[in-house]
RNA sequence: CGCGGAGUGGAGCAGCUGGUAGCUCGUCGGGCUCAUAACCCGAAGGUCGUUGGUUCAAGUCCAGCCUCCGCAACCA
């Protein structure tokens, strides 16, 4: 019978629309550490991740690839896995929400939220654009018109059901308050309990009846389960709750110790999650641990801007323990972090590779060099030493601070100090000298010896970060114990990290990357017929007005006189490179047939032809000369 | 005044509850040779966005302003 403490930790179930990213897979990386450390210290782990597969865009997405939604995310959930895989991730559960007791669990708890009254149904009230198929609230219209389309919108109801939030709202602020480490980090319980607690919370739409790719409400076939109740409870469901009967595993695990989310998602997860769980009567999560994003460069990660990067590939290239190193020693504690491949190889060149894997190839080198192998424990007697020892429990106890607290990278700095230490132990000794002097063969045992019981710290300390990596240098035998064995007798390995060439590797990745635009772009535009372009019509105009427009921030609106005897107003988005001024006057190349848009309350008839030079330039073409109204073709 | 975040030596970041500004990379000089052209030491370089306030004392607290970045709205 063990009396092990359990430590039930989740990460975000990832959306099986597209391949996670590296941001995406900051995610589990967290977690898998935090599941690592916390293993280590003694708890008896149990972590889960998975992924969320139901929705609009998916049914969307798997029509446009002519496949069933269901082969879409058995699809989607392999590749989830495989990058998970690819970072050695050890989580004990991968669930997803087309599981089939996990969507029978969802029903169940709908059913039971309603029969309760905690949902109900009534109707979504709002100004809906038909031809657009959406809802929009008061607050969304541009000049009471579709903020997609411009068209007017009509008011319109349709069924919903509802999850009484407000009836919760006090004690999950009482909750709160009585537990300040709820929500990790600080700054954003405030945001939580500002923006959306102390305004009042409103009733959540809980069911969808625009499409159908969803867990079906059981009494209500209309309505499908949207994304809140089916993808939030698959922390309860994955271990085996039901509210007909839970299974015991259920019972031993919850409530979960941690869920580990983006920032993004804090808000589900701090608000309407407690509030689904107080309904069901259940205890809520212990802390909610919402970490920020990994950017690259300066932008978000996206596919439109072509810079998405993905972990897979990377740990292909680096290595996973790598990988994990970077994002775990990288990123802030409250801010975004940045990925690039130059900061990522002077990171892997300076910590890894010079500072750990340097220290252990010399120190390894040394003890089969001056004695075959194999070093023995001796009483520690020089000042030195003791100095050095000393520095090294407070790195360890340093390290433990800032892990229990998720200071990863604090924690990663705390080992590097101790492997900085050691390489300057290792100047202030100078083996090779004491190698030199028979008479001092002892203390260069000792020298040795501190380095490899140091070195084994350092293993131990950074199995949770680099598991594959602690295990090459501190062997099985993990042990925070300074100098506990009678002797060391390390293996020979090859280099842990050998130094990257960074100019080298940033061609190869170039070079690479190039390689595999180059088709997407063939397939990304289609060819098109004469027919096709025929049914652009394309006018000379001449601006006569030009003035910015209030609200927007990128867009100029124009006047033109495109020959028809009434103006027309075009709105373009070139406030950023052009001022009114320099347009004035200029004629301009017009898409005169485009079906007219409200953009920031203007109406757009048609669009100018500018070209992306580059980032950041755009010009928009001239044809000053020619007589506003020519047709161009 | 839509919401939120940030402005610290060349770059990237730490600086929690106020008391001589730190780290990594880079640069320059030196040392060493066990090691992965690595390691160790030293130096140069910051009026901590700006203005005002509180205080014996502010990067650290308060107020205003400027700039940048996400999200939302709008690159038709």
């Amino acid at each position: 019978m063990s009396e092990k403490k359990k430590f039930y930790i989740t990460t975000a179930i990832a959306y099986a629309s597209s391949k996670p990213h590296i941001g995406n897979a900051y995610d589990i990386v967290l977690a898998d550490m935090i599941a690592r450390y916390k293993k280590q210290m003694g708890y008896e782990v149990y972590l889960m991740t998975g992924s969320d597969e139901h929705g609009q865009k998916i049914e969307e997405k798997a029509k446009a690839q002519g496949i069933t939604p269901k082969e879409y995310v058995d699809n989607a959930a392999a590749t989830i896995k495989a990058v998970w895989d690819s970072l050695n991730t050890s989580y004990d559960k991968f669930i997803r929400t087309t599981d089939a007791d996990h969507e029978k669990a969802v029903q169940r708890i709908f059913t039971k939220l309603y029969e309760q009254g905690d949902i109900y149904k009534s109707t979504y009230e709002g100004k809906y654009c038909v031809p657009c198929e959406s809802f929009y609230t008061e607050s969304q219209l541009v000049d009471g018109k579709c903020p997609d389309c411009g068209r007017e919108v009509v008011d319109s109801k349709e069924e919903a059901y509802f999850l009484r939030l407000s009836k919760y709202q006090d004690r999950l602020l009482k909750y709160f308050e009585e537990n300040p480490d709820f929500i990790k980090p600080e700054s954003r319980k405030n945001e939580m309990i500002n923006n959306f607690l102390k305004p009042g919370l409103q009733d959540l739409c809980v069911s969808r009846s625009s499409f159908k790719w969803g867990v079906p409400v059981e009494f209500d076939d209309k309505h499908v389960i949207y994304v809140w109740i089916d993808a939030l409870s698959n922390y309860i469901t994955g271990i085996g709750y039901n509210p007909d009967g839970s299974s015991d595993k259920f019972s031993q695990l919850w409530p979960a110790d941690l869920h580990v989310i983006g920032k993004d998602i804090v808000r589900f997860h701090t608000i309407y999650w407690p509030i689904i769980l107080m309904a069901l009567g259940l205890p809520l999560p212990k802390q909610v641990l919402g970490h920020p994003w990994v950017l690259v460069g300066e932008d978000k990660m996206s596919k439109s801007k072509g810079n998405v990067v993905y972990a897979d590939e990377l740990a292909k290239r680096f290595g996973a323990d790598a990988v994990r190193y970077y994002l775990l020693s990288q990123m802030p504690f409250g801010n975004d972090g940045t990925f690039t491949y130059e900061s990522f190889i002077n990171v892997f060149n300076a910590d890894l590779a010079n500072t750990i894997g340097n220290l252990v190839s010399r120190t390894v080198a040394m003890t089969k060099k001056y004695f075959g192998g194999t070093v023995v424990k001796h009483e520690i007697t020089e000042a030195l030493d003791k100095e050095l020892f000393s520095f090294a429990e407070d790195c360890i106890s340093k390290y433990h601070k800032c892990m229990d607290d998720y200071r990863n990278a604090d924690a990663c700095a705390a080992v590097l100090d101790l492997a900085k230490r050691c390489n300057k132990y290792i100047d202030e000794t100078m083996p090779w000298a004491l190698a030199k002097d028979e008479a001092q063969k002892d203390r260069l045992n000792d020298v040795l010896y501190n380095l490899l019981d140091l070195i084994k710290i350092i293993g131990t300390l950074l199995s949770p970060i680099m598991p594959d990596t602690a295990k090459s240098i501190a062997g099985d035998s993990v042990s925070e114990e300074l100098r506990t064995p009678d002797s060391y007798t390390p293996e020979e390995t090859a280099n842990l990290f050998p130094r990257l060439d960074v100019e080298k590797v940033l061609a190869e990745i170039a070079a690479e990357n190039e390689a595999k635009a180059e088709p997407e772009k063939v397939e990304g535009i289609a060819q098109i017929g004469i027919e096709d372009f025929a049914k652009v019509e394309l006018k000379a105009a001449k601006i006569t007005a030009c003035e910015p427009i209030p609200k927007a921030k990128k867009l100029l609106k124009l006047t033109l006189d495109d020959g028809s005897g009434t103006p027309r107003t075009v709105a373009s988005g070139i406030a950023n490179y052009y001022t009114p001024d320099e347009l004035i006057g200029h004629t301009v190349i017009v898409v005169a047939n485009l079906k007219p848009a409200k953009l920031c309350g203007v109406e757009s008839n048609g669009m100018i032809l500018a070209a992306d030079c580059a980032k950041d330039d755009v010009k928009v073409l001239f044809i000053d000369g020619v007589p506003a109204g020519s047709k161009i073709r």
